[in-house]
DNA sequence: TGCATCAGGCTTCCATACAAGACTGGCTAG
DNA sequence: CTAGCCAGTCTTGTATGGAAGCCTGATGCA
């Protein structure tokens, strides 16, 4: 055994889930123990710690006996998540009483790495970013809880935009975050909820029912079977 | 090794959630992998894998090498949790557009379960049942995801009202669920969602900040000390 | 008495071995 | 040629042993 530091150990979580908010990881995604622990020169137990941590996380499912996958949400799952996402962000909007200036400040810093990475057509820095957006706003308004608990909800909703081909553009989604941003900068913290309610709306509207890396598609509407097994 | 059905397995976790729900375990309890291992008749590794899920929910923490613990939170984590429920219990009431019937039929059932339970002076149901009415609203509106979101975030706050000694009134808080059913039931999403959140806000309000099952709360304070260590 | 040291026991931590189901591909019988 | 079987391989599932850190209490020394 070779002395390198496993530099992951615990972070291994966080690698994979960062990895699927960059949209380098998609939804099916076949992650073995072996292979991760492998990849991460730790043994198989520590790699498999990590998926029993994300498969609680409701990051990966595991089959079993046959491995374990990013999940595959089905579009009603779908569905669910974007709404919890409303639910969740226009709530603690609401519930907010003062945004105080850093709070908009760091917004305006995050938005601006957006425009950058969008400018320079780097795509896994925008998915990341776009994303991270949301989970920063939660974090900047003082709720460590619920940060977590919508960068878990981010992670599902970016596997599905890549699913169900999102086209919403990204641009579009940046000014979106900036006009909330505006909104927040005032004061007007019912005018940013309902923005933010309507821009996860519209993503959530940019999804496709249907999922074309999946050849069955038309056979299982045809036969009216649910896409339920892996 | 003898026959007995572990009657547990991935069930460990559900298990222990309950006893924390019905208040039969309270934070700070020691929860050593082989005392779970021989209540529940299965290898260390289970009962392991069991807590490492349970930590990942945000439930229970590992101090390294030393043990176990349900989570013991601090008085502003207390209050981001309580933040967080009201806003994802208002979020979801006031994104959903129409409750049905077949929903408040549930909620008046549970009530009335409540009732019972208050009645009869069966604590642990009753603490049960109070912490469950928000889990299944949820449900009953449809979304799995936030549901079990609440439900961890509920046995959150059932924890830290024991350790801050809430003394808001069982009644009065069943009471409180019956106002905001009425309220669904005659579809006024805006009213209930108010209602909910300053039905939240009573519970928060009852807790009182000495935890006087630590010896040490009034020198720490007097010390300025934050109760940051186990 | 007061204090430092250290051994022993307790806990988690982690690697590994083996068990057992799931899939694949080839072989064989008809 | 096809259907069924079956061995081989790959995967996760589970138990277990030893490593290593933490805590306690005893012991010895000043």
């Amino acid at each position: 055994m070779h002395m390198q530091v496993p530099e992951a150990l615990n972070s291994i979580d966080r690698i994979i889930v960062d990895a699927i908010l960059a949209g380098r990881i998609t939804a099916g995604t076949r992650l073995g123990e072996q292979s991760l622990a492998t990849l991460f020169a730790v043994s198989r137990t520590i790699a498999r710690e990590a998926l029993i941590r994300l498969e609680a996380r409701g990051i990966v499912q595991v089959s079993p006996r046959r491995g374990w996958f990013v999940i595959k949400p089905s579009f009603e799952e779908a569905q669910e998540a974007f709404q919890a996402r409303q639910a969740i962000e226009m709530g603690i909007l609401m519930a907010v009483q003062h945004p105080g200036p850093e709070v908009v400040g760091k917004l305006r810093a995050h938005i601006i790495r957006e425009r950058a990475a969008i400018a320079s057509g780097d795509l896994e820095a925008r998915s990341f970013l776009l994303g991270d957006f949301h989970v920063c706003l939660v974090e900047a308004l003082g709720n460590r809880v619920l940060a977590d608990i919508l960068r878990d909800l981010t992670a599902r909703t970016v596997l599905i935009s890549a699913l169900y081909q999102s086209n919403h553009d990204a641009t579009v989604s940046c000014d979106e975050h900036e006009v909330i941003t505006d909104a927040l900068a005032v004061g007007d913290l019912k005018r940013a909820a309902d923005l933010m309610v309507s821009h996860i709306g519209n993503v959530e509207a940019g999804l496709t029912r249907a999922k074309d890396d999946d050849p069955l598609t038309n056979l299982r509407h045809a036969l009216k079977l649910s896409s339920r097994q892996e």
